[in-house]
DNA sequence: TATTTTATCCATCAAATGATGGAATAAAAT
DNA sequence: ATTTTATTCCATCATTTGATGGATAAAATA
């Protein structure tokens, strides 16, 4: 049988479909706290209770936003894990920051719902179902960083979360970053990427250039 | 005459400043929806009236208490500053990010109250007061990575900005990135520590050897 | 000593908020 | 044509939450 989740995509019209929407943005915005089930309703433009007879409490709607939001990251990363498979490294890193960049710019809440998952200590009882460690692991064996999971290293975690929390910061910050930068919203996504790059490639490329493949024995 | 904020400065058992203090570990916890003034009255073991009598409306002990850690940033950026000044850019470097490390990492309640002001947009009309624009210029003349404030480009702001949020994440983020690293408290200090100058320092230093001193003129 | 000021708590209000029961309606199935 | 099922809204509850008035006592001031 279909999860509510699946239910919800196979028709982007449904009513399922566009309270999840709808909540996917609030909660993006406002957080879980900040989120009223009143203000999803408002932008739906149903009563509340339709929401309720739809998702259930407040708590199962967020955590399918969560799980919508978290399923689709994995689909792009794997989008992104097939477009650079086989490039040198530095064209991997590259294009793999190009195209996660463009992802989430496009997405700003998704940026938001990750970051409000990771930082807030929960009164309420919602676990961040994203599995950010699955995320992790994938992608340092598609930057070649590892020859498969088992032989990443703690170090090779952490340095992939760093420039992973590094693109949803200037995401979900823009807002506060862009003045100070004095710039664009299209220069902003420039100077992001560009950032990035020259953070990161000469990092991870001048460690590969001293091993060059880490982990045969 | 002396500010709300100073006043509670200036005798740390004094009633509002014992407020004061609950507030920013509370706000820091929960972000300010999440918070309830009844919370941060219970936890000082005073009754909510009396939080009302010395600091007013939630918003406003809000802003003490994001005024308060601004504050208190600003002194150890000056700190560090100070200690840095004259050394190789490598030991800047490595130093500065061991000093905010060790500050951060005692006050994780620093981290979560800046990552939240980023972020959330706000239902509540709190604006963030705190002078990131300004520690970035400070940090990138500390850095020797510009001369002086006026000659400080997009690009070095941007990437002052991401070495900042990257430790900023990591210290918030501990609960989450922790137990996908494995390891306990304090090595995740060390690797935390050294993934910031692994990624750092060749990025940094790499662009100085090509270009000793960007903008003298 | 008398009076004013400061500080604290109890009781309570009004609004916001999560949640539900049940009626009305429409659509689908029989 | 009738029954059943699915969907939607109105009215309403119970709690939570921000906020305040007033009583009380202690401390400061006159």
């Amino acid at each position: 049988m279909p999860s509510a989740l699946e239910k919800a995509r196979q028709d982007p019209n449904s009513m399922k479909a566009r309270i999840l929407a709808a909540a996917r943005l609030i909660f993006g915005q406002y957080g879980y706290s900040g989120t009223t089930t009143r203000k999803i309703a408002k932008d739906v433009g149903i009563d509340i209770s339709t929401l309720y007879y739809h998702w259930g409490e407040k708590q199962d709607l967020y955590e399918a936003v969560l799980q919508d939001v978290s399923e689709e990251i994995q689909s792009r990363l794997n989008q992104v894990e097939e477009t650079v498979s086989g490039k040198p490294l530095k064209d991997r890193l590259e294009v793999s920051i190009d195209m996660m960049c463009d992802y989430l710019f496009s997405h700003p809440e998704v940026s938001n719902l990750i970051l409000f998952g990771y930082f807030s200590k929960k009164r309420h009882g919602v676990t961040m179902d994203i599995k950010i460690p699955q995320y992790i692991s994938n992608i340092a064996v598609a930057m070649q960083l590892a020859v498969d999971k088992k032989t990443i290293t703690v170090e090779d975690k952490a340095r992939i979360l760093a420039v992973w929390n590094t693109v949803l910061n200037f995401i979900s910050g823009e807002d506060f970053f862009r003045p100070m930068l004095k710039t664009n919203h299209e220069n902003y996504v420039n100077v992001v990427k560009e950032t990035l790059k020259f953070i990161l490639v000469p990092a991870f490329t001048l460690e590969k250039d001293k091993t060059p493949i880490r982990s045969i024995r």
